[in-house]
Formats: C-alpha cells, structure tokens, sequence
RNA sequence: GCGCCCGUAGCUCAGGGGAUAGAGCGUGUGCCUCCGGAGCACAAGGUCGCAGGUUCGAAUCCUGCCGGGCGCGCCA
C-alpha cells in the first residue's frame, strides 16, 4: 500500500501490463537478486502468469520487457533470463529520485502505512504487583512496545495499558507474606519469599503501591510509557450488571457464559458455585473489562501474553464476538517464554520463591539498549534462552553497538562537514558500494510495512544490521569529505553527504522503532 | 490423548513460493601516514530434523513421523 515511491515507479508499469494479461489485478513485487549479474531488480511475475496464460514464460516475460523498455528510471533494456525472469537496470535517475524522495519525506520516511487510521489499545506487561519485573515480562515489554511504536509509526492513535490484580488470592498471600516479614516472622510456604519483601516489609502501610511504583520505575528506565492502568477491582463492581447482557446459563451451581457460541473451544465460568465460594472469575472480569475498552472507542485490542497463555487465545476472540464485534477486533500476540539457564543448566524458576532474573538485573548487566535488542530480535515465536552472566560477558558485542556506530558516524562526519551542502543528485560514475546502499535504503518502508502487518518488529532491526553493513563498505570505499589530502569533488561531496544524511535517518528510525537511543557519539 | 509454537553453520539466530540458503559470535588470514578500527576485505564451516505430497520451482505450502517448549482447572 505504501510502496516506497521509488520502488513502486518501477514496478507499477509490470503491474498494468501484467493485469492486463491476466485479466485481474496484479500487483508485481521486485526483488533484489543475490547474484549482480541478474541486475538491480528482477520480477518472476513471468513464471507465475505463464501457466494461467498456458504460454512460455519467456515470451511472456518479452512481452512485459518490451512494454515498458526505454522507461527513465532504467539504465538498459529489461533482460529476460533463466526460465522466465525479468532483470531490471536502473538509472543514476532513479537513484537521484529514490534518494530525493527519502530525504524530502525525512523522520516520515515509510511511516504513515496504515490503510486507516485506527485506535488502537495495546495492553502488555499486565504483571500482577506481586514482584519485581522479570526478563519474562520484560520480553512482553519490549515486544509490545515495538509493535505500538511500530502502529503509531504507521498512523495510527496508540494507546499502551497495564492492568493489574489488586485483589484476588495472590494478592492477600502477597500481603500475608509482606505482614509475615514485619512480624519478624517466616512469610507461608505458599507466600513469596524474595528479597524485595523484606524490602516492602521495611515500610508501613500497602505494599501493593509500593510494589507498583518500583513496576514504572522500572518500566520508565526501559523506556515504555504506560498511558494508562487498569485494576480488576474497579471492574469487578460491574460484573453482575454485565453479566446479566450476556449469553449465559447454570450449571453445577456455577454460571456459565456460552462462549462456544462465539467461537470459543469451551463454555467458561464467570461465577464460581457456592461450594467453590460464589466468586467471579477472572473471566468474569475480562467481560467486563473488554467491554469497556471497547465503550472507551478503540477499535482494535492488542493482547500481549506469553506462551503459556496460548489456550486463552479463542476466549478472547469469542469475547470480542459476544461484545458484537468482529473477532478480529481483539488481537492476541502470544511470544514464546523466556527460559533461564545458569552455566549451561536449565533453571527452574518460580516468582514465589524469588528465584528469576529480573529485568533491572539484565538492564544493569548490559544496559537497556543491549537488552531491548536482545529481547526484541529474535522472532517472538521463537523461545529464548538467557544466561545473565554469559549475556554480560558477551554485551560489547552484541550487534546493538553495530547499528548505533552507524549513527554516531554519520553525526561525526556532519559535525565535520559543518553545514556544507547536500544533494541527492549522483555523480558521473557513482560506484556500486553507493548504488548498494541506496537500494537498501529504499527498501525500508517495505520492511516496516511488512513488521507492522505481521506484528513482528524484529524485522526492524536484522534490516538495522544490514543497513549498517553497506553504510560500512561504502564509508571504507568512498570519503565523504573533501580534506587536505582527499580528492573528492564537490558533487561527489554533495551526493555522499545525502548518503550520509540518508542512512543517518533510516538508521534512526530503525533504533526508536526498538526503542534504542541513537548516539550522536559512542 | 487433543491443541499452539519451534527444529537452518560449532553457538545464538534471520530467511514465510524463486536463480548459488544468510548474519552475528567463535575459528583462520590480510588491512590503521585514512572524514571515528565499536570498522573493512577474505577463508573455513550446511543431508535447512526425517519421509512423502503440491509446484516449472519448496528451508518456505500440505500430510505423517521423530525431537524440544507450552497449554488443555469452578487457578490467576
């Protein structure tokens, strides 16, 4: 949808003649070869029309060819190779075009993708304020955090929520344990036995507050602003009313919702039998809590769990139905658990016994910008493993740093350069180092377009990497900057100082996307 | 038993129908009179878990199996 400009101007004429042919709307796609010889661009739209068409996929890649030879964005005729590809050379115009382009649109570059703009309600961490954060929920953090910054960056109105349990069973045996401390006593075997609380147990009063403060702060230091919280307690208050709107039934003493109805695999309890204690569940509390979100004028809720939280996935869907909206419109991201392992051993972790990681730990291990990267670039369906002491050991090299250098270089060359001029118009015989770079910047609206709709910010930085990695080769091959003992021309000066500029942007945008600061020094 | 996720280089991971499967770390070899060497160039290293299927074309889609993680409470 928003194709890069450059991109799309040369893929869109294929696209006509190509839907022509077919007699429905095509919508080519280029890739870049791996291989130079097969040119700057290649199409196998070819290969896909010929069997439809019953014609050899060379001739119709002719076809496409000579439909659109002598366009200005190419270098040379378009070559019809292999089975049926379609190689494209483009022109130093179309570099001058894409490189204008990107350096016009500045910090907006590839943002503004949404098709409409939507409210959008991301609700993760959600920890109950029974401890400190873990790397587990700093996982859920960093991931929905990049996917809000990643919807925001597309256009639309994001809005991050925590909610939290304030009361229920683990909060008095949270309390209880707290109280235990103060006594001078043991907190119960079925209590919680950190550090932290004996900490809480040092001061009067709730520790619940507490606990919630320590949660922000630590959220704040890894740089995820929570707009709002919600507490169960405040929902709580309107479940009967809520329930009385709903589909339900009863059955063994206990209420049930009809959730199948919907979609969901299972009928759920909203309110427990009498024997059990006529409580509401915290299903109960879910109702009513979507229900409000969407009372609130979001259009689409945005669920973060981990793994374990995977059978919840239908109830929340079939909750959105009951509420009368798509199913869709509630969105669960499930991100595979992070596992801990000490010296090669897999940990047995329990948040009552107090043996986790935590995520300040980690952040004070690697610093947060080692530890947002860390957590957010593998892909959220892939487990992780962590060793804080190996993941300490090896910060300096994480690729983080890689990314960032890119940043703090090109700020140097412009604190050098002191305002000299910059122009995207290339040089007589720019080389291919400058070429590589240029093509890979262009593709940047594609990949945030494409992490965006598939929830998955970890695009952005493996792209980070690569775009560092051709910034790299074409600053070895190529000054920027015209010195004493330098030749380099004005124009070739101008042209690589936008390169610069460029890459200094992309660059930028990749790092906020994760939420890792970009240095103007290292 | 049923369901979801994963299996790709020694290690950690990208790759979601295209040409010769990639990166970082680790290993080995070169490169600082040069705008920042946190860098560059090169090398070694692969039956993409196994077996079928779909396709002109499969690491990628489908089925089965093997191995690993996580679920399947009137818990929260």
């Amino acid at each position: 949808m928003s194709r890069s400009g450059a991109l799309a101007a040369l893929a869109e004429p294929l696209s006509i003649v190509a839907s022509a042919l077919a007699g429905e709307t095509i919508d080519v796609k280029l890739e870049r070869p791996s291989d130079p010889d097969h040119g700057d661009y290649a199409s196998t739209v070819a290969l896909q029309l010929a069997k439809k068409l019953s014609r050899p996929p060379r001739e119709v890649a002719g076809e496409l060819a000579t439909s659109i030879a002598g366009a200005d964005a190419l270098a040379t005729e378009p070559e019809v190779a292999g089975p049926g590809f379609l190689n494209l050379r483009v022109s130093d115009a179309w570099y001058r075009d894409a490189l204008a382009e990107l350096l016009d649109a500045a910090g907006t570059y590839g943002g503004g993708s949404a098709a409409t703009r939507e409210r959008v309600q991301v609700e993760l961490v959600s920890a109950n304020p029974t401890g400190p954060l873990t790397v587990g929920s700093g996982r859920n953090g960093a991931y929905g955090d990049s996917v809000a910054r990643l919807l925001e960056f597309a256009g639309n109105d994001v809005e991050r929520e925590y909610y939290y349990n304030d009361a229920g069973t683990q909060m008095e045996r949270f309390r209880a344990s707290v109280d235990a401390r103060r006594r001078g006593e043991e907190p119960p075997e079925d209590g919680y036995h950190g550090d932290y609380i004996a900490e809480l147990a040092t001061i009067d009063g709730d520790p619940i507050p507490a606990m919630l403060e320590r949660i922000e702060q630590t959220l704040d230091r890894f740089r995820i602003g929570i707009d709002t919280w919600a507490r169960q307690s405040e929902l709580e208050i309107e479940i009967p009313a809520v329930i009385d709107e709903l589909d339900t039934y009863e059955a063994d003493g206990a209420v049930w919702i009809r959730s199948t109805e919907f979609g969901d695999e299972k009928d759920r309890v909203l309110i427990r039998s009498q024997d059990r204690g006529g409580l509401p569940t915290y299903e109960a509390a879910d109702a009513v809590y979507m229900r409000k979100k969407f009372e609130r004028g979001f259009d689409r809720l945005i669920y973060v769990l981990g793994a374990d939280h995977h059978g919840y996935v239908p109830w929340l869907k079939a909750l959105a139905a009951a509420c009368g909206r798509e199913s869709d419109a509630a969105e669960v991201l499930i991100y595979q658990l992070v596992h801990l392992v000490e010296a090669g051993e897999a940990k047995r972790v329990s948040k009552r016994r107090g043996d986790v990681v935590l995520l300040d730990e980690l952040v004070d291990a690697v610093g947060i910008d080692a530890a947002r990267w860390y957590l957010v670039t593998r892909g959220h369906d892939q487990a992780i493993e962590i060793d804080v002491e190996l993941a300490a050991e090896k910060s300096n090299k994480n690729p983080v740093y890689y990314v960032q250098y890119v940043h703090a270089r090109t700020s140097g060359i412009f604190r050098e350069a002191e305002g000299a001029p910059v122009a995207p118009e290339p040089y007589a015989g720019i080389g291919d180092a400058e070429r590589d770079l240029i093509k890979r910047l262009v593709e940047f609206p594609d990949i945030v377009a494409e992490a965006t709709e598939r929830r998955g910010p970890h695009a952005v930085p493996v792209y980070a990497v690569r775009v560092a990695d051709d910034f790299h080769r074409f600053y070895h091959h190529h000054k920027v900057l015209q010195t004493h003992f330098d030749t380099v021309t004005p124009e070739q000066q101008r042209f690589r100082l936008a390169l610069c500029r460029a890459t200094q942007l992309v660059t930028a945008r990749c790092l906020d996307l994760v939420g890792v600061a970009s240095p103007a020094r290292m």
